[in-house]
DNA sequence: GAGTGGTCTAGACCACACA
DNA sequence: GTGTGGTCTAGACCACTCC
């Protein structure tokens, strides 16, 4: 069996894991304040600056709401969060997030020389080849997610069969052949039209909307070079992506 | 002239600026090592914990890079980002930051009587009138964005002027009038074809795009009561959105 | 005035990179 | 070993809400 690293939680992670089962615990339709944070401190015997660092996790995530001088509310509308856009989840667990029943399929690996516009991106050398993987993800049987990661031959050694990618993620393959961990990327948002999406992947005729949210993914390795380069298109009938945003309202009076 | 409340930018945003400023005098084609975290406490005068929440912000932003053990760097690839998505900032500028040259139309204002939807979500009793503002942004002329904005008309005791709407943004009249203060806002992210896009807005036909990215938003004020209900329409094409990740990869090792 | 969240500090110790 | 970022603590003081 191989060993990976493993990411260390910390201490807040611990304390905000903690916080989440609590309120998961707890009946809603009551009162949804929390303890204050001095008495969380003194209970789970950590300082306060860490329960203050659980609890701003658990802001941004929309599950609590703070208000100076009253309190610590558990959010009643958290439950209407779908999928949080931050996270960088698998497209599995996304479906499964929105209530779907959740399976993928591989509509094509093939080896090619890579484009200009993907050259440039993974700083390739001219010439050099990559492997373009299409996959689609089935929301209930529709199709929901369509993905296509793009990474040099070279990563993982030429040998990329597609059993490989029938069994594991993309970040799995290039963790397990490649030795390189994703640890952040960059995407850009755009959409795409019926005509775009049928010329763009192999799958989109099958689609049964009309329009698709796209994200095109830089993915950076721990030494921060780009190593893939995914696009990623979702019909927003089923993905239901939400965003919690905090206005920096800056008034200067004048 | 009246005045409103400011928010007291708090000691790590003035570092944060600070940091900002320097990093933009630096030549970022040799070395771009910050100083370590300890050197710019003392430097600054501050605690070396303050630097710190100061970093996590350009962090997050993706202005610099942290590696454990070997320091701080600049991201030479920050000038990349073209539009971060969280902080909400106004279209102007927004349509600004993307490199053109920002302008906006009023192009309908109506009261009405809130449909189904809008009641539920802005909690409003039943035949409730409400008003819906139509802008359209232009970026070099070219329409880049369409926003909807509504709201209950008691929030403005019932005398919205067109004039108003062309002058300020919904966010100022609702505080000027209403006294209410936008601190954070949800968004729900869709796609809208064309067909879609010319039956929801006035604007719509002129959009050059077939398909646009939709972000329907509640806006909550102060005290956590949502007061704007608003659907904004972007074109990728205008508008390019980035958003920087970090994955959190959590691996059991079984 | 009591309770609560928001900010800041000084200091400690650990983990990682590099020589 | 030295330098650096990562985490945690105890304690202080402030600002806001509510009585």
């Amino acid at each position: 069996m191989e060993l990976h690293p493993m990411i260390k939680p910390n201490l807040s992670s611990s304390v905000k894991n903690y916080l989440y089962k609590y309120i998961r615990s707890l009946d809603l339709r009551g009162n949804t304040k929390l303890p204050p944070e001095s008495e969380l401190s003194v209970n789970l015997g950590v300082s306060r600056v860490t329960v203050r660092r659980a609890l701003d996790e658990l802001e941004k995530e929309g599950i609590v709401l703070r208000i100076h001088g009253r309190g610590t509310f558990v959010n009643p509308e958290a439950v209407n969060i779908q999928v949080n856009l931050m996270p960088g989840e698998e497209f599995s667990r996304l479906i499964e997030s929105c209530g779907y029943k959740a399976a993928f399929e591989v509509a094509d690996v093939r080896k090619r020389k890579a484009g200009e516009e993907v050259r440039r991106i993974l700083q390739l050398e001219s010439g050099e080849e990559i492997y373009e993987v299409e996959k689609v993800f089935l929301a209930d049987g529709h199709p929901a997610i369509i993905s296509i990661d793009r990474f040099a031959c070279s990563l993982v050694g030429n040998a990329l069969k597609r059993e490989d990618v029938e069994k594991k993620s993309t970040f799995d393959i290039l963790r397990r052949l490649g030795g390189c961990f994703i640890v952040r990327d960059k995407i850009r948002i755009e959409t795409m039209n019926r005509g775009e999406m049928e010329h763009e992947t192999v799958w989109g005729k099958k689609m049964e909307c009309d329009s698709v949210l796209v994200f095109h993914g830089i993915n950076y390795n721990q030494d921060n070079r780009p190593v893939i380069y995914d696009t990623e298109l979702y019909d927003t009938k089923y993905i239901k992506f939400s965003l919690l945003r905090v206005k920096n309202v800056y008034e200067d009076g004048i």
